[in-house]
DNA sequence: AATGAATGAGGGTTCATTCAT
DNA sequence: CATGAATGAACCCTCATTCAT
């Protein structure tokens, strides 16, 4: 790729090494959107990836890692983004709360291949306790944030609800909706889907949130 | 857990075709809960009913066939179950939206066994048409019906949200509060999750909802 | 059946045995000739009988059995025909020469579903030592009549052949009629593939046989 | 018998292709032989073979697909050694027609392997219409040259049969006497065997062929 | 005598994994 | 680093056989 006559050759490999790690985990990703978990093969994904058969096992060791690694990825990739979107938002405890709802809904979280993902894994994840593990670590201090944020917006007002309740009951709509984009994408779509998480907020703090989304 | 659900009463044969087929059905359940679906085999269901390998060709034929026969009946019953609540509730759209979301976190059906098995489907659903059929009717009755509810306690008031878009949020609400009871059972049961789902529609139509639940 | 009052019971139930296995074993047959031996089953038998699965073992111990039973049954009706043909035939050696090759492609004989159930025993009679068993006594018997017919006919001219490659001949020679006739039936009947074998034994023994069959 | 047809030169993955195929259709081959059809499965293939399960569905996709090969390799060859023969053999049709008739008892055909082979697939073919497709074309080419050479040797005598019958009886009597060979081998060899059938044309012919075989 | 629900060994097949190339 | 032929355990399913009725 770089024209330079001799590239430093240990970067590259390198590099390659997490490009093809990286490659594998979209095949597996698009697989398990398309054939669900239990019909992807590491056939399956070799062939979205367009790569040989024992590819996988040279990467990722086991096809067990290679599900690990990519039910990481996404959850990983959900931390980096609301982390983003905490940083980059207003100050006030609604601007922030509001942020983090619009990442459920964006573009680069709320993909059906990834949404399939998730679900495929929360599907298998009473059984295995490695699945959990992956995600918990997230989800609580996801959790915690909103929670913390709830806490504030209640400060001085009579909430019939606690932080915590708001908060788990922000998380559970997310995936309700999520579940509907998935399934029923001709019923749905993300733009709705923002408005109803809104809309139960408004609901809980009436005044805070804006009154319409201003659309995508 | 206990021994069987149906335990055999005689050594053999005594079972009805029905109750050998109900029985394989709870069998799956529980192998589902216990294993996942992608480590339920024909072994662990015929081992959790305490039956022989080829009786589940002999009832159902296959082994997608006794799958698609447990969703089913997952479905049916949680159907039954909301019907149910909706006759004998009191006569007020209030009551009866509060009725049905009552069900959702009633014993019959907020089982753990159950709800990873509506996990478990949901997580194939995006590439097996026959679990989304199977699910599709009932579900698009239920929302039906929640927004024929939220209509009529919309009526003359000015609110933000849709009838449409607010049964929607009930509904996902249930779903992501039976992820949560079915992957953190230590930090949540059916009773907040009920109080949850209230408080989401105490926060849209205020006033409407008893601001405590009565316990379990 | 019978309208008398009191039926002997005794009689009547081994009448009715022997009538039941003689049922199996056309149903056997049937099955043989419509599946092949490899795709039959006690289910395919069972259900070509019109009777229960369990009914095969209650008579016949063993599929194994049943399938003797079923070889050893046409091989019988094969001998008791030839022998008959043998006994109401003219004196000649010819003429009984004659009347055994008819035999071959008798109406009795010459069915569609009792060729199958020829090739089919034959097809497995290589690793079967039983089934070989069942046929050989028959054949050698039979090749033997015809090697002594042969013989006779020899006697007394310059012959090329000894009798015993002649009836060699004119066995292998119906086999391989019989197999045409089975797998061809468009373009062989019984008639054809009669006067091809008289026309072996014109061939061999000119002059001794009719000229043209007399049509069937 | 001995270890194995095709050794492995080393220790794995030597063979290409092709081989791997032809090495499995000999083994089929063998299994069929000693098993029969019936009781020849992946197991007794494989194990034939010297190679593990998995193997056959890797190059045949299915059992069926591998019998099917197998069948169709029998035909091939028993085809090229026909066409062989006929183009290196005399002008004449006589000396055609006997070359030909040399084939069916010549060492590379005559194996007893491969006549239980045509037989077990005889015995199937009723049922099986993929079968008698593979045999059909080969059967109909050979019996027309045969049908021609016949043809050929009539022009201007006064025969009782037609050319078409003659062919018939000949290839009727090949498949009489590979049984012969298949199942007794104690009583007949295939010099005897080629006798017979070339008795069979002398009769039909007389003075056109050979008075006697000049041994194997 | 007859039924058919139940069993369980064994079949064909899939697929994660290994390893010579 | 990458390939893909080969392995073999484990899967789903069939089916001969048993046995309570």
């Amino acid at each position: 790729m770089s024209p330079s006559a001799n590239p430093p050759r240990t970067k590259r490999r390198t590099a390659s090494k997490e490009q093809r790690q990286a490659q594998l985990i979209k095949a597996t990703m698009r697989s398990i959107a398309k054939h669900g978990l239990s019909e992807t093969t590491m056939a399956t994904v070799a062939g979205e990836a367009g790569l040989s058969q024992g590819i996988i096992n040279l990467h990722f060791q086991s096809k067990e890692r290679l599900l690990e690694e990519t039910l990481r990825f996404i959850v990983d990739e959900y931390r980096s983004a609301w982390r983003n979107a905490l940083d980059s938002s207003g100050e006030g405890a609604a601007d922030k709360l509001e942020s983090l709802v619009r990442v459920d809904f964006d573009k680069r979280i709320c993909q059906r291949n990834k949404l399939a993902v998730w679900f495929a894994f929360w599907g298998e994840s009473r059984s295995r306790l490695t699945y959990r593990r992956i995600c918990s670590e997230q989800s609580l201090e996801y959790k915690q944030v909103l929670t913390d944020l709830c806490q504030e917006l209640i400060k001085g007002g009579g909430y019939s609800m606690t932080a915590d309740h708001i908060a788990t009951g922000l998380v559970s709509m997310t995936v309700g909706l999520w579940l509907d984009l998935l399934l029923s994408p001709a019923e749905m779509n993300p733009a709705q889907a923002l408005n109803i998480s809104l809309g139960y907020l408004r609901g809980i703090f009436p005044g805070a949130f804006s009154k319409q989304d201003q659309g995508e």
